[in-house]
DNA sequence: CCGACGCTTCGGCACCAGCCGAAGCGAGAG
DNA sequence: CTCTCGCTTCGGCTGGTGCCGAAGCGTCGG
């Protein structure tokens, strides 16, 4: 008898349910992951327990906590384990909880975030290849253009390999998959990645189609590379609107 | 070095305010509490540690915690300790922390809960004495007719103690205050407690003013009562409307 | 085929958070 | 004054939890 505890273990107490709830979010390193993942952006993991400045066996830990807890979702993608927030609701627990806590809500702070934010949905680099809105928009229009091919998978077409060429270095010298089907993670849309996916998102860079932005990962679409884009592969106008 | 633990102690990780914050409510028997105070009104420790299925030490070590984090309030009176939620804020946190888990949201119970806080907040008894809009209401008719007098403190009048006296059981064969005032927590505004108030209660009950209702602690008030308190106090018609 | 890399599993460690009962304190009631 | 009663303080116990590093596994790239 003497029950030791009212942790989250047997007897059904009432506020065992919230205790649960709460206690994931009860420790500081769990609580830098989901402030830092109210970006609205996949990380890492690895990339997660440097930010909360624990081991990566330490973070797994705790993220698989948080997924079980169902207040974050996981994806593996290759050797990656992609972390974010599970969905609206989770984020909108985790802003009304760090509201009420000891950090200011200093408009500032929010208009930086904010831009960020905008700044990586329009265009940002995914590893060695372009994602956002931008990355979604090139690989549609790789597609409409007849230079990509999704049945039976994904696959660079005849077209496109010599759409490739013309940009220069084409074929490239590894094994590396060629096309490879990348979830963005803001557009909820697959992106081109793979080695066709590097070797674009290099041309790009090289050509001053982009630039980095001041925002980590953001990158900027140049007027040369609207022109470029538009020019080669037709992509709408309106995706290319500056911000 | 190789530092503990984030727990919230040193180091100012960004989470660790987000933290402390759930670390409130990560605990069985602290998430219990908080449920309970949900009513809205306010509670003794006892009360609590009962609810809450803990030692009376225990109780006190929880509510420490709650009322340090800003959480909760308390208020000293006597030797009761009661304590209620600290503000909106407070509750709406609570809310929707508990909204969150594993907790269905039973329009039922809500209805129960809301129904039962009604008719808290409109006729209870707060130990021996009458609360709630009625308490409140017939401590100001009191003060009205000039049976209670607020200057250099709560006293009873001459012509209050005649009126006391016309119910029976005047004066009240016991040391205790005669007069005492207490705070409403529903109300926000004293009532009148102490020998008098008790004998006033303990007088509506047995000439049928009120009867208990169905809610713990609630109380009904009759048909006659409403007569009566119109008749002798001149209570507003409007407070004792029924529900 | 081999090395690099990202992640996970496992063992071990230390801390502390929650619990209780006993004893102490102060207010109220008789 | 004394008894009761609500609350608090204190000491001691126990189990859970967060941390790490080493080792293992699968993927990717050369």
């Amino acid at each position: 008898m003497t029950a030791p505890g009212n942790r989250a273990t047997a007897e059904p107490t009432p506020g065992a349910g919230l205790a649960a709830l709460a206690g994931l979010l009860a420790d500081g390193t769990r609580a830098t992951m989901c402030l830092a993942l109210m970006d609205g952006r996949a990380w890492t993991a690895t990339e997660l327990a440097r930010a909360a400045g624990v081991a990566a066996s330490t973070a797994t830990e705790h993220l698989n906590l948080l997924v079980a807890g169902g207040l974050l979702a996981d994806v593996r993608q290759g050797r990656h384990r992609y972390v974010r927030l599970a969905g609206p609701a989770s984020a909108e627990l985790i802003e009304s909880l760090a509201a009420a806590s000891p950090g200011a809500p200093e408009p500032v702070r929010s208009l930086r975030a904010a831009t960020r934010r905008r700044a990586l949905a329009y265009a940002r680099t995914c590893y060695d290849h372009l994602a956002g809105a931008v990355g979604v928009a090139v690989t549609d229009a790789m597609t409409a253009r007849g230079y990509l091919s999704w049945e039976r998978g994904l696959a660079l077409t005849e077209a496109g390999e010599r759409w490739l060429s013309s940009l220069g270095g084409w074929p490239p010298a590894t094994r590396r998959q060629v096309v490879r089907s990348c979830m963005d993670w803001t557009e909820r849309r697959p992106h081109l990645g793979g080695a066709a996916g590097a070797l674009l998102c290099r041309h790009a860079i090289e050509a001053g189609w982009i630039v980095p932005s001041t925002h980590p990962r953001a990158v900027r679409v140049t007027d040369a590379g609207r022109a470029a884009l538009r020019e080669q592969l037709a992509v709408p106008v309106h995706v290319l609107a500056t911000r």
